[in-house]
DNA sequence: AGCTGTGAACATATTCACAGCC
DNA sequence: GGCTGTGAATATGTTCACAGCT
């Protein structure tokens, strides 16, 4: 076993070990192995697929057997960078931010909610899923201080550059944008966007053309 | 100009033309054509890979002058099958579905909300965004009789199978869904999943690994 | 016998580079 | 001159098929 993984993941493989998390842990606590055969169902894919993409995790699995369910989990972690909780910023608090902050699985999944901002005053010091709101002026401050490096924006799409901008120049490295606006970050800064409409507009493609 | 454009898209292409449409739609009125170059640092792609794309829509452009920009978001919207405003029902009214519900840009988008949905009691008859909610009971009717194709998952994980397996079986063939759990759906059911802690997570890992 | 790990074959997606047209 | 449209080249991703280990 190396004791670091010099292997790149490809980018693909990257995107589906949350998946693979997903899958194991939803999986009963008395199933000690599992099959790629297995993972493939619930996740949806072949096996094929899932032994190339744990591969690049190193070889975890026993030939004749399978992997060790909670080894795999924990080997997945790892790779992902979910050693310890990282501390997130949500900045926005409309609808979907409250929505986002009540989430409950920020903990299970591995982050922890470490502040709560919004720009309007009526807003700031209401409280949302246990935490104050705070004004986002006392964002670079905090996020400087407590080393935080990711974000998510539930801002509204108008505000949403204007935000990042803030954040980047305090030092976040990690967005993920909420807002219906395509955010332009400079080298070193890895932004996922996710948008309701897009998600529907290409289910409407698929469907127009089985209908 | 073909009656029927038979080329097939590729899904790569499919799933930035939602993005093409927002990046067209935000720029100012006054402006009549735009290059593959403006479009392209609009969309944070680069202009070759925007020209392939638009070239599967069919020749809209023109030479030494650029796309018009309305005819472009009207072949876009067209090829998304966006031609009149798809009606959607949305399951589950937690914080989440009431987010969505209350989010302002489906008309905009090409949607409708068709009707809001739980199997809970206590939230049936309530009002959310000018919807009165209504027990998941009555789904299957009012899906089949509206002949309403796309759904919106907002329940928790738990209930999410469940949930569509009773669309499914109405006559749902396009889900998008919000619970952190994976469908299990029959060919002819295009499912799309969007999860909070998938996309951190894959955040967390590019994070780790620049830190 | 059963299941992993992986090279090789195939498929899809991206980028280049330039001909073609306005 | 400038910008599109696209074949060709490259890169990335998926699947097959089987050797190799338990």
């Amino acid at each position: 076993m190396p004791l670091v993984n010099h292997v790149t993941i490809p980018k693909a493989t990257v995107a589906r070990l949350p998946l693979y998390l997903q899958c194991l842990q939803s999986m009963a606590d008395a199933e000690i192995t599992v099959s790629s055969e297995t993972l493939a169902q619930l996740a949806n894919l072949n096996p094929a697929k899932v032994r190339k993409d744990l591969s690049y995790l190193g070889s975890h699995g026993v030939r004749g057997v399978g992997y060790d369910r909670l080894h795999l989990c924990l080997q997945i972690k790892r790779e992902l960078g979910l050693v310890e909780a990282w501390p997130v910023v949500i900045v926005g608090v409309g609808n979907l931010g409250s929505a986002l902050a009540n989430y409950g699985g920020f903990g299970a999944a591995g982050f922890s909610i470490a502040g709560i901002y919004d720009a309007d005053p009526k807003k700031v010091g209401t409280v949302v899923d246990e935490h104050v709101v705070q004004s986002f002026d006392e964002l670079p401050a905090d996020v400087r201080r407590k080393k935080i490096a990711m974000a998510i924006i539930t801002t509204p799409a108008g505000a949403a550059q204007e935000v990042a901008d803030v954040l980047i120049a305090a030092g976040i490295t990690s967005i993920l944008n909420f807002a219906p606006a395509v955010l332009q970050t400079p080298e070193g800064v890895e932004c996922r966007h996710v948008d309701l409409a897009t998600e529907l507009q290409i289910l409407s493609y698929y469907q127009a053309r089985q209908a």
